[in-house]
RNA sequence: GUGGGUGUAGCUCAAUUGGCAGAGCACCGCACUGUGGAUGCGGUGGUUGCGGGUUCAAGUCCCGUCACCCACCCCA
């Protein structure tokens, strides 16, 4: 045997039981998007690499993307994240789409980070965006799908929260503190890493970036002012909007979220899990600026972003790991060598009437028939030996309950039905 | 990219100061020739991640390498 060949590094396999959480993910996020109107889209894996050195932060285009150089000589990009993409579709159509556009997305993306849980270098995303409305409302639709989606999944509001918070707030308060525009995006990052660094570093990195004293208490009281939302009229409109959309327990505004991205321009927000136990579960906000950063007119955006890894081990970690059966729920045994085509032509019969079916290939043991139909999750085992042939009749065993009985041949797919749905 | 931890059967893990590589689960078979889960008995399964070094002797010590995990960085 030769020796294994190692997957590449930070990609996961999706063995089945991987895959049918996969969609049901996806499946959940395709409901709550459709249940707000948005429509599905999706954009090419590959990019030039121009289109992320318009906008994306620094670090995103020149340490975590994969760039190559393909045979005809121009620089590509695996797509390290789908909003570029977006802008540059909707610049490209902009006269003659309607809008606001309603679109949302799931693929997989790239970065070349060093993998660690919830972080792998090939992972799956939901893009959800709104584009062309500017509205505090706009915003709180985003959330609310954020919220809507946490719930549907199961998660509880007490297991995980949406945090906002708004930009141009902030940069009104840094700049009543004294501090410059210009220093901004440090400052951003500064509060960013608010939980991440001590006290001390905290403070440190601070002086390291020009702030003096005052200004670091200033900022530290802002971050823990709670009700600083109430000084913005959007973040008040924002929160209105939340309540009637019934969301209110998921939502709330939270001062020291910033968003590490550089082209956010107004509100933001990130899910994260209540005991801040894992990483962010979504991030997203308000881009104004991108679509006329990659060509096009100006036109407000907000949306949000969510990967598929984060999700699936916070639901681990809260015990709502839905149950997904993913075999047939049929099981078509072979009573011996002489019956094997009837019992196939059984089966083939079935799968026509609609039901789903996996056929037994080989006169085995009927034991270790059952024992295979009992693996693989079926619930329902049909034997058909010389007793029911004579009968014309198959008998069928509910795995769950234990029992058995006969159905004459004609009955057999109403019988089925009947037995699926207890 | 920086710092640290771990790597032994398919899975979870043992193995004393360096001294015969083991257990549970899983799998296969039998008890059980028309019926799964339970029980009993038996069995398969390993170049101890990979490569080198020290030693009479290495899973154990040393060096390198790869992978995973953790903390930074950054972020989904």
């Amino acid at each position: 045997m030769s020796p294994l060949i190692q997957p590449v590094r930070g990609t996961l396999d999706y063995y089945p039981e991987e895959m049918a959480l996969r969609n049901w993910l996806y499946s959940k996020m395709r409901q709550v998007s459709e249940s707000f109107g948005y429509a599905e889209y999706e954009g090419p894996m590959l990019e030039r690499f121009e289109l992320y050195a318009a906008k994306s932060g620094a670090e995103l285009v020149e340490k975590q993307s994969y760039v190559f150089e393909d045979r005809g000589g121009e620089r590509i990009t695996l797509r390290p994240e789908l909003t570029p993409t977006l802008a540059r579709m909707v610049a490209a159509r902009q006269r003659q789409l309607s809008f606001p556009l309603r679109w949302w997305s799931f693929g997989p993306f790239w970065r070349y980070e060093k993998p660690q849980k919830g972080r792998s270098r090939e992972f799956f995303q939901w893009n959800i965006d709104l584009i062309g409305d500017e509205t505090p409302e706009a915003d709180a639709e985003l959330a609310a799908i954020a919220a809507t989606f946490l719930e549907s999944v199961g998660l509880k509001s007490s297991e995980t929260q949406v945090l906002v918070n708004n930009r141009q707030l902030m940069q009104g308060e840094l700049e009543a503190l004294g501090i410059k525009p210009s220093a901004r995006i440090e400052v951003f990052g500064l509060i960013d890493r608010r939980d991440k660094l001590s006290a001390q570093a905290w403070r440190a990195r601070g002086k390291e970036i020009g702030l003096d004293g005052p200004q670091l208490m200033g900022i530290e009281s802002l971050i823990e002012n709670q009700d600083l939302w109430k000084k913005s009229p959007s973040l008040q409109r924002f929160f209105r909007a939340i309540d009637v959309f019934g969301v209110q327990d998921y939502v709330r505004f939270a001062p020291h979220v910033i968003r590490g991205l550089d082209y956010y321009t107004g509100t933001v927000f990130e899910a994260w899990d209540t005991a801040g136990e894992f990483r962010s579960i979504f991030g997203g906000g308000r881009y104004d600026d991108l679509v006329s950063a990659v060509g096009g007119d100006l036109v407000p955006a907000v949306g949000f972003a969510a990967g598929n890894v984060v999700v699936s081990l916070v639901l681990q970690a809260f015990g709502h790991m839905p149950d997904l059966g993913g075999a047939a729920p049929i099981y078509v045994t072979v009573f011996d060598q002489d019956y094997l085509l009837q019992s196939l032509s059984l089966a083939a019969d079935l799968r026509r009437a609609g039901l789903k079916v996996t056929s037994h290939l080989s006169a085995d043991k009927l034991q270790k028939q059952f024992k295979q139909a009992d693996r693989v999750g079926a619930r329902l085992v049909l034997v058909m030996g010389p007793d029911e042939i004579k009968k014309n009749e198959v008998s069928v065993k509910d795995l769950r309950s234990g029992n058995q009985r006969s159905y004459p041949r004609t009955e057999l797919v109403q019988g089925l039905q009947e037995l699926l749905i207890s």
